[in-house]
RNA sequence: GUGGCCAUGGUGAAACGGUUAUCACAGCGGGUUGUGGUCCCGCUAUUACGGGUUCGAUUCCCGUUGGCCACCCCA
């Protein structure tokens, strides 16, 4: 070991791992506490389970994709692993605590999830889920299904958005269409074929399809069913008129319509969202209906916001039958998307609203004048940059700091206080109860 | 995980075999005392790392590391 420090050490974080400078953090931290305010506006309960998991937990029900990607390691004895994901973690939670919880358990969690993949533009090794979900006991009635557009309706207006769609299928239509048609063996590899259906166009399905073997009828019926289109209303009636005989898909159909008369009443506009037959989802845990949102002057960012239904949330971990429903946006994606693209207004490097500037000797004054404004709820702090003019206010214009307070001996005396107001390049001489009047 | 492209000050770029590697922005100092942002002057700072070819490498070749993009997968 040696005792030089080296000073050459890469001082960039690792790849996918998302560092922000000040200004754009402060953008970061505002639509964080939007999508906050809006899941504790419907009553959601905030949860905060640990990053580390035992590696077991985490991979009870793992695909290969997700043990692939998995951060995994061991601490002595211990085989850790850190969460995918913070919906497992939930099911963990709901397992350990459920005779604590109230149920249907309606909580929400913000926080880092990790993913060992290769990192991309807007997709990250580390970034952050904030997710709602519902678990019934037994049961979880469709209605539920319906209020989590509702939540990402009123998100997406709060963030500012008005053009966005929240698509919404229902898993149990593809399982039935899919046995209706004699292709159910082949169904994980249709639904991914489906899934590229946007990316790479009918064709290319039509082709890819009929690589595995699928019939030229089946595939027809297959494009009869992912082409139909228009209204919410119209798509579940061209379903009904397809005349497939299955049970499975007869549920989905019913659901799904039962699902969107439900979202009408919430309120949600119609222009905000749509039945989408294509959409799947890649995760096979869902069970009912799914929902996947874009936004519509941005298609190329893809889904920011996806989840469903799940039969049962926890059949690893307990006896007790636990469905749920919910979804998961995708924060530190949509954020870096929406910045490259300059949708995000950023302001100030700082919190701060007013800057007192000592230019006397008695700093216990500025300190009481400190205290008594952030009290007053204004967020302040007081300069200790020394030297020249130029430099003490550089320090303010460079942060953005709203306003300057002034505190010299010759306000001391008057007791008032100058206030400059650092947009407008005013300033002006107050009292204290003035200038808290002004700040406030 | 598979494949392609790229690596020049803090940031974005120029030079593409040839004397002290250029420019802009940012940063620091100055343009005299209790008033910043614009303007003017000055300063600091760069060829990712290791090897090879060559009289000579930022430039060409190989390796390493890192970044970007596509696929896969997904938020």
């Amino acid at each position: 070991m040696s005792d030089e420090p080296d000073k050459n050490l890469t001082t960039s974080p690792l790849s996918g791992f998302m560092e922000l400078l000040p200004a754009e953090q402060l953008a970061f931290n505002r639509i964080y506490d939007t999508i906050r305010r809006s899941y504790e506006a419907f009553g959601f309960i905030p949860i905060d389970t640990p990053v580390l998991e035992r590696a077991e937990v985490l991979l009870a029900k793992a695909g290969g994709e997700t043990e692939k990607q998995i951060y995994r390691f061991r601490k002595g004895d211990t085989d850790l692993a850190m969460r995918f994901d913070l919906t497992v973690p939930l099911a963990r939670y709901v397992a350990e605590h459920c005779g604590q919880l109230v149920l249907p358990f309606r909580r929400y969690a913000m926080g880092k999830v990790y993913r060992g993949e290769r990192a991309q533009a807007g997709r990250f090794r580390e970034f952050y889920q904030c997710d709602i979900d519902v678990i019934g006991d037994g049961e979880l009635d469709l209605r539920f299904d319906a209020e989590i557009p509702s939540v990402i309706h009123m998100i997406f207006r709060q963030l500012g958005f008005e053009r966005f769609t929240i698509r919404i299928n229902n898993r149990k239509i593809f399982g039935g269409l899919f046995r209706g048609l004699g292709i159910e063996r082949q169904s994980v590899g249709i639904m991914q074929a489906v899934d590229r259906l946007e990316k790479v166009g009918p064709e290319a399905v039509r082709k890819e399809l009929a690589e595995m073997g699928l019939p030229e009828p089946a595939i027809g019926r297959l494009f009869d069913f992912v082409g139909l289109g228009g209204t919410c209303d119209e798509i579940i009636a061209g379903l009904r008129k397809m005349g497939i005989d299955d049970g499975g898909l007869a549920e989905g159909i019913s659901e799904l319509e039962t699902v969107v008369g439900a979202i009408r009443q919430f309120g949600v506009p119609d222009a905000n969202f749509a039945v989408d037959l294509t959409i799947a989802r890649g995760l096979d845990y869902y069970t009912g209906t799914v929902y996947e949102t874009r936004l519509d002057d941005y298609p190329e960012i893809g889904s920011v916001c996806s989840g469903g239904r799940y039969d049962d949330l926890a059949s690893h971990y307990t006896d007790r039958k636990l469905p749920g429903v919910g979804i998961s946006i995708g924060l530190t994606r949509l954020f870096d998307q929406l910045y490259r693209r300059g949708v995000l207004k950023t302001g100030g490097s700082t919190t701060t609203k007013a800057l007192i500037l000592p230019m006397t000797e008695d700093m216990g004054h500025c300190f009481r004048l400190a205290t008594r404004l952030r009290e007053a709820g204004i967020a302040t702090e007081v300069s200790f940059v020394s030297g020249k003019m130029k430099k003490r206010l550089g320090y303010a214009d460079r942060l953005g700091i709203p306003f300057v307070v002034f505190v010299g001996d010759d306000e001391i005396r008057k007791g008032t206080y100058t206030l400059k107001d650092f947009r407008e390049g005013d300033q002006e001489e107050l009292t204290e109860a003035e200038l808290i009047r002004k700040l406030v």
